[in-house]
DNA sequence: ATGTCAACCGACGGTTGA
């Protein structure tokens, strides 16, 4: 079996105990991390090396960074995403290679902040993503695309009033340019085993949303086709939500058969 | 918009982004 997890920490300085201790009791053979919010050189990758996890860092000063941990050796890829030319200064992209696929951690951009521009920005990543899948299936690679994608698909994505209808994360063009991705011949791990029920990955830190369970889905794994047919569970690991200081997202995990 | 949180800058409090 592979078990591969996404999880925003929103801080990974913050939170590194409670990534440690993810580790230690999952043992995920990826872990894909986002909003570490640091650069490289101030990952705290002594800790994580210690339960035997090596990382790749793309980092940057005080927003976005992803971060790919990995127990065996991985042949590094891409850490940008391709289409996004030499203007695009944000750390949202890391892909590698391993156990015969590409595996792409991503923090899709928020949309909601920078005015039409920060729109605009979101909705040309994520064309660039589309066009990512695109050269992968050229390529006839297995892969699987993971992290905060900033986008409830459907109404059954988020809970009642949690989000204003004009919000980036459901905005008709987010949901036609993830469903674009989608249609490439992608598998959303999560609806593949669990089709109709309310799970969320994210509850705002406001307005006593954990409380609530006013919460989102934004957090997906996008499965190959060849990749998909391996599926075997796909975990919320929801109870991260409950600790003290957590991070608003929580972790998921997706297992393939080996 | 918020019953919030984290990082930065510039000197403990406002700003930004989520």
């Amino acid at each position: 079996m592979i078990k591969i997890t996404t999880w925003n920490i929103n801080s990974v300085r913050v939170r590194e105990a409670h990534v440690s201790a993810f580790l230690e009791r999952e043992a995920p053979d990826f872990l894909l991390l986002q909003e570490i919010k640091c650069e490289a050189h101030q990952f705290p990758g002594m800790d994580f090396k210690a339960l035997g996890y090596d990382a790749v860092v793309v980092g940057q000063k005080s927003y976005n960074g992803v971060a790919l941990l990995h127990k065996a050796p991985v042949e590094l890829v891409h850490k940008r995403l391709p289409g996004m030319t030499g203007d695009d200064a944000q750390a949202r992209y890391v892909e590698v290679r391993a156990n015969g696929m590409n595996i792409g951690g991503l923090y899709l951009p928020n949309g909601n902040s920078g005015g039409e521009a920060g729109y605009e920005y979101k909705l040309h990543w994520m064309h660039a993503l589309r066009d990512r899948a695109l050269a992968l299936f050229e390529d006839d690679a297995d892969f699987i695309l993971a992290g905060d994608y900033n986008v409830c698909p459907t109404d059954a994505d988020f809970a009642p009033r949690a989000l204003p209808a004009n919000d980036a994360l459901i905005r008709p063009e987010t949901r036609a340019a993830f469903h674009a991705l989608v249609h490439t011949g992608l598998t959303d791990a999560l609806r593949a085993l669990h089709p109709r029920e309310a799970l969320y990955t994210f509850w705002d830190y406001q307005a006593g949303a954990w409380d609530r369970n006013s919460g989102l889905r934004i957090d997906h794994a996008l499965l190959s086709p060849r990749l998909a047919e391996r599926l075997v569970s796909v975990t919320v690991h929801r109870d991260e939500r409950a600790k003290t200081q957590p991070s608003d997202h929580v972790p998921v995990s997706v297992v393939l058969t080996a």
